[in-house]
RNA sequence: CGGGGUGUAGUUCAUCGGCAGAACGUCCGGUUUGGGACCGGAAAGUAGGAGGUUCAAUUCCUCUCACCCCGACCA
């Protein structure tokens, strides 16, 4: 992509009210823009993020099994009054109700519990036909009393919400732990330590649930942890105290603040007795579905990584979220035999196929586009100039100027030794 | 939902009863070209909205809307 037909452009000032590292830098950066309080707009930069999150997690969750689809965001009232979930007044709070003009009650999606299982309903009959796994990604609307932290906490915000419905408690158990896994590759994948805590199931459930938590200082939640191993509980629930001894290793245990980035569910057999929804077993015998559900927030997960991933020139991503590979910087384009080399290297990665953004701005100045990758925070930055041009320069061969985000050591290479680098 | 803060140029902010200001950005011309470079010129405003006080309101008062922060709540 060349960075002179991207929209929109970085902004040198911090946006007023921005006090969130994430809101400040993701904006600054061109990757997010605020519509209103809690709504964002994901521009071309942060979609390229939420899609390698996305793969991510497709890839992993994909692993288990898991089926991808996608589901309305618009549901009727009467499958959410099989629950009673329509009418409670924790659901009521953040869920978004309202009549359509014939008077029809609508929702909006805060979550799909309801909408799958009425699913399943209709296609699933027998034993043969379990267990089921399907997913999907999809805006979420929660009325939150209060949107706050960039995009940390919004009225809709994107999530990956999977399902799944067994014959046994046994089979959803086991399932549960292969998601949980799973999730922790993904977040391994982006460079997040996750801690996983026992958690509250709130208005989905009264039974077991876990929590994903990044250790955060932005963080809402607050959970004790080991500092000698990987043992954590959420403050809501925990039994052990700061300052007592681990229960698992007897290491020290603190308090610390953390970012909630997923939430597994295991929801028995309530939603489908509730729901009317059975299968018939090997003795024709009507059983419940046991079901379980998993959530990540996918454009949290931006911010998280942002908060995490930073220094105050700007954003530094793992290269697995990053939303170009490289940032190539062409400096005194003006100059025919400059800008004909860096045309030359932008064509030869694009034809290897490496994600690239070019910074082909004609009259910028080297420091006004060094600030802007720092900003922008891609892995690896190529720099074309006059410096590294051999006609230009003197020197026998054309090298190139790398240096990645987030460290200052600055090499030569050639365009060879670049693209044998990024073939690791 | 309770408490606090802020709304003025595209953006960030000054001004504070008496003709609407700066910086950055943008546009034009020129000089530059390895860390947001310089010179000259230009465009850009219903001071969030409504009402009130006043000879006069961006400025004071009331209401309202929006955004941000703290709390409550929550994935």
């Amino acid at each position: 992509m060349r960075y002179s037909q991207t929209f929109p452009k970085t902004i040198k000032q911090v946006p007023a009210g921005a006090d969130s590292i994430n809101h400040q830098l993701l904006v600054r950066g061109g990757y997010m823009d605020q519509l209103m309080a809690g709504s964002w707009t994901l521009l071309p930069l942060g979609w390229r993020v939420v899609s390698k999150i996305n793969d991510i997690i497709r890839e992993e969750l994909n692993v288990t099994g898991a089926l991808e689809m996608l589901m309305p965001l618009l549901h009727p009232r009467d499958i959410w009054d099989q629950t009673g979930r329509w009418s409670d007044p924790d659901v009521k709070e953040i869920m978004y109700q309202f009549k359509d003009i014939r008077g029809k009650e609508l929702g909006l999606s805060f979550t799909h519990e309801e909408i799958v299982m009425n699913l399943l309903g209709k296609y699933i009959h027998s034993y043969k036909d379990l267990p089921v796994k399907i997913y999907h990604f999809s805006t979420k609307f929660r009325n939150e009393p209060r949107a706050k932290s960039g995009i940390l906490r919004g009225r809709e915000f994107l999530m990956k919400d999977l399902y799944s419905a067994h014959v046994s408690k046994e089979d959803l158990q086991q399932y549960f732990q292969q998601v949980k896994e799973a999730y922790l590759r993904i977040f391994k994948k982006m460079e997040l330590e996750a801690r996983v805590v026992d958690a509250s199931g709130g208005i989905f459930t009264d039974s077991f649930t876990q929590e994903f938590q990044v250790v955060s200082p932005v963080g809402e939640d607050n959970i004790l942890i080991c500092e000698s191993c990987d043992f954590a509980a959420n403050i809501e629930v925990s039994q052990v105290k700061e300052g007592e001894k681990c229960p698992r290793c007897k290491g020290e245990i603190k308090m610390v603040n953390s970012i909630e980035a997923g939430h597994i569910f295991t929801l028995g057999t309530k939603y489908a007795k509730n729901m009317g929804v059975f299968f018939l077993d090997e003795q024709n015998k009507k059983q419940d579905l046991w079901f379980g559900s998993y959530g990540i927030g996918v454009s949290r997960l931006v911010g998280v990584l942002v908060e995490i991933f930073h220094d105050d020139k700007g954003i530094i991503w793992p290269e697995s979220v990053a939303p170009y590979i490289i940032h190539l910087v062409g400096l005194g384009l003006e100059e025919q035999g400059v800008k004909n080399k860096a045309e030359e290297v932008y064509q030869k990665l694009q034809d290897k196929g490496v994600e690239v953004l070019y910074d082909d701005r004609i009259g910028v100045s080297a420091g006004e586009k060094f600030a802007d990758a720092d900003l922008i925070g891609i892995p690896l930055r190529v720099v074309v100039s006059r410096k590294t041009h051999s006609a230009s320069s003197g020197q026998a061969e054309d090298k190139l100027e790398i240096k990645r985000r987030g460290e200052e050591k600055v090499e030569l290479v050639t365009l060879e030794e670049l693209l044998k680098e990024i073939e690791k």
